[in-house]
DNA sequence: GCTGCATGATGAA
DNA sequence: TCATCCTGCAGCA
């Protein structure tokens, strides 16, 4: 489930098992034969996530810059791995850890240079909030200067890095903010709450290791496996009002809203 | 066993 | 806006 809260997870996990040993790296598929041979037997440093990005930094190698898109997936095991399937693009392995990745649409060694490109076009990150540009006036300057709907900015990785589509909706609905409006249109009181409520979702998603935007449920409850407001429930009527969840397209993907909680 | 879909992003048109 | 990249899995036969 690859929004930012999956791949700061991905970050912090794998920093904690391979950072400061030196790793063995393979490409069982191939397409990345290259690629591991030069990372084989180097020391890993640090793993950082920015949005949707990481990146794992190596003594005396370049940067591995990994974007998992839709598909990609980590698999980690602490002993006795199963054998990679064929779609394994990397494996990576230390001491009794071994780490497979499937699927990515981006894993490539990168330069300082193409480093800085990367994040020079990625917004501001709610789960770095206080470091460097990550700001809520960084996200304010960004939606001022755009005209597309709110729906479709946030979605921009250039706008707000993280943000996929269950966070878009889930964050418009609790702001009370109809995804139609113009993001340079949206008041500046509910762009401030929509990056705080950014903050509190992927933090919490981060913590949880899932998406779930409803108030935990009380100890001893039974769970209802749907912890969300809007996202995927146009057969159900809004949580909150009653009336029937809205949906349609923007920006190529589903979206879903409350026309009576989210104001135009 | 097969089909269609998915929490993403890009490049062509 | 659409096709494409490319993998896993839910849902269905």
């Amino acid at each position: 489930m690859p929004e930012g809260h999956t791949i700061r997870r991905y970050a912090d996990r794998h920093r904690a098992v391979l950072a400061g040993r030196q790793v063995a790296a393979s490409s069982p598929q191939g397409r990345f034969a290259a690629g591991a041979r030069r990372l084989d037997g180097r020391e890993l440093l640090d793993v950082e996530a920015h949005g949707k990005h990481l990146f794992y930094r190596w003594r005396r190698a370049e940067t591995l810059h990994i974007h998992l898109g839709l598909y990609g997936k980590f698999r980690l095991f602490r002993s006795d791995p199963p054998p990679p399937t064929p779609a394994t693009r990397l494996a990576l392995a230390a001491d009794e850890v071994t780490i497979y990745l499937a699927g990515p649409t981006v894993c490539e060694l990168i330069m300082p240079s193409q480093e800085d490109a990367i994040m020079a076009r990625l917004g501001p990150d709610p789960l770095k909030v206080d470091t460097d540009g990550n700001s809520p006036e960084a996200f304010a300057a960004n939606l001022a200067r755009r005209r597309i709907p709110i729906g479709a900015a946030i979605l921009d990785q250039s706008v707000i890095a993280g943000i996929g589509n269950i966070y878009r909706a889930e964050s418009l609905f609790l702001t009370s903010i109809h995804p139609e409006i113009p993001a340079n249109e949206v008041p500046a009181d509910k762009v401030a709450a929509l990056w705080d409520t950014s903050v509190e979702l992927l933090e919490r998603g981060v913590s949880e290791g899932r998406i779930a935007t409803l108030p935990r449920v009380p100890l001893g409850t039974t769970e209802e496996t749907d912890r969300l407001y809007v996202y995927k429930r146009e057969r159900f009527p809004c949580r909150v009002c009653g009336s029937p969840i809205s949906t349609g397209q923007m920006a190529g993907r589903g979206i879903w809203w409350c026309n009576t909680c989210q104001s135009a």
